[in-house]
DNA sequence: CGAATAGTGTCTTTTAGACACTATAAG
DNA sequence: CTTATAGTGTCTAAAAGACACTATTCG
């Protein structure tokens, strides 16, 4: 290693007095140097999300410590040198959840130079969709330091109440008005388990932004991705019903039954990403046709 | 710097068969200090996209040293202490390209441990839309180390020649075909301006990958997206045709004139994005009706 | 039977695509 | 007139939305 940073550093010596190109190249040089410079820390943030009692929820962690201290927060993680950003935010998926081969995928980078006032710190943030059934995040024994919040936008309800239906009113269908291009105004909304909304100003650091963001993604991709799939307790064997519950959770609003298995059965079932499997045994009401995922 | 990793190691040895959400707000604390951790350097890529003679185009600079001495890269630049990821692109793009104030967006964060073989490297790619005519890189002094390369997707086209129309066949319009969801297999094409085509394994490191990433974000946005306006050459007056060309060269194939002034006056000037302002004298042909972005 | 859930059919509105046509300029 | 570019109108097909209806289970 010493004599590649050595080679490094002749080269840049040589070529200056050059056009800004060539400038750029010697700057891009010298600074491979990895002990030249200070670098910046550089962590993973996870948006661990499940589909609970019919509703959105994301984990969050309480802040032990100061900066933020006693706020929630999006749980995070050093990046190591032997592994990439991906690899870090499953290990740290792992540690925090106890789960494994969970949907991953890359939602932003936050580098703002003050977001965290200890020293410069850059965040890829990861979003993570999860199995409820599958979550193990140490429950009963310590005072909850990580929990599950319902998350929502602004006026879309109040009622925080778990184990009821997704929405009071609004039980006609779609029509939810479609404001301009890249619309919905709101702002974010997160209810604890016992019904206490958390304001965002509750939040710590910049995560209040960086769950928005994460929830505009994922309304944006629930239609014409393979995302709402990461939900599914078990995607070897789901119904369509409990396919549009996970479409409605994030959505925010109930779907169109019929219209939602025509979109299913022509863009997903007709292009062989679903299957049907059998009829299965139904508890209440009429059994239903079991489907799961190809590939 | 030997005697902290030992240090770390000692940590890692010590911190095992522990609550999962305890330790990670202790590890947390202790990865805080800057000093105690060796950091992987963080660099912004910028993809620099302009659209020139109503073809899509990219910069690239030629590598002047090893690894991939001669081959030809995405611009980029080490990140600053005291500047965010967007300013450390902005100020790349002044550097390089002596634009100031264009429409800039982050593409994606690259990761993977080995993608530089000196050091570990984590790239933040932006994606920067400039016109044209503003473009300043040394131009005629030195022989080309950087340059503007013709972008498209596999088999759309052979013909590089330049100040040629978009595309050779498919005259009639947007009949392409629709694969799957998230289709477009084909790969990377890159055209000199010369005619010569780049294949991607000329291209360094993993920048091939990251053009075609941006190329398919970009084919993806800018249908409800204000993307198209950044190649504008005057946002302040514009005709629908040149913003349609715009659209073609992102998309790679011709528009239909009507369909495309339908939903453009439908989606933006309804909106009051955009706005008429008064008839243009023309060179040839009937005088254009010129626009406005507004805001 | 009623309650509960699954699933179908169909009418209307909106949007996308194809394509032929008219309009206004220069030479 | 021809050419070149700008702009309109219209027919059709596909998709989205609303909503009423039928089907199958349990008790």
């Amino acid at each position: 290693m010493a004599e590649i940073k050595d080679a490094l550093n002749r080269y840049a010596g040589a070529e200056n007095a050059e056009g800004s190109v060539l400038r750029e190249e010697e700057q891009f040089l010298r600074d491979y140097d990895p002990s030249a410079f200070e670098h910046p820390s550089v962590t993973v943030d996870i948006l661990l999300f499940t589909v609970e009692e019919r509703q959105l929820k994301v984990l969050l962690v309480r802040r032990a410590t100061p900066p933020f201290k006693g706020r929630w927060a999006i749980p995070g993680g050093f990046l190591r040198m032997e592994e990439s950003a991906e690899e870090a935010a499953a290990r740290r998926i792992r540690e925090e959840a106890g789960v494994e081969g969970v949907h991953l995928e890359q939602l932003y980078t936050f580098s703002a130079v003050d977001r965290d006032p200890r020293t410069r710190v850059i965040s890829i943030a990861y979003l993570a969709t999860v199995p409820a059934g599958q979550l193990r995040f140490g429950a009963g024994e310590e005072t909850a330091e990580a929990a599950l919040f319902r998350v929502g936008i602004g006026e879309d309800s109040g009622e925080g109440a778990p184990g009821e239906e997704v929405s009071g009113g609004d039980v006609s269908g779609e029509n939810v008005s479609r404001e301009g291009v890249s619309g919905e105004a709101g702002r974010l909304l997160l209810t604890a388990a016992d019904g206490t909304v958390l304001p965002p100003e509750e939040i710590a650091f910049d995560h209040a932004e960086i769950l928005l963001t994460a929830l505009q993604r994922m309304r944006g991709k629930i239609g014409y991705t393979d995302l709402a799939f990461g939900f599914l307790e078990d995607p070897q064997s789901f119904t369509l019903a409990e396919l549009r519950y996970v479409h409605e959770a994030i959505l925010g609003h109930k779907l169109d039954v019929g219209n939602f298995r025509r979109t299913i059965k022509r863009d997903y079932e007709a292009a062989g990403r679903i299957g049907e499997t059998e009829i299965g045994r139904g508890e209440v009401g009429r059994p239903a046709m079991q489907y799961r995922v190809i590939h």
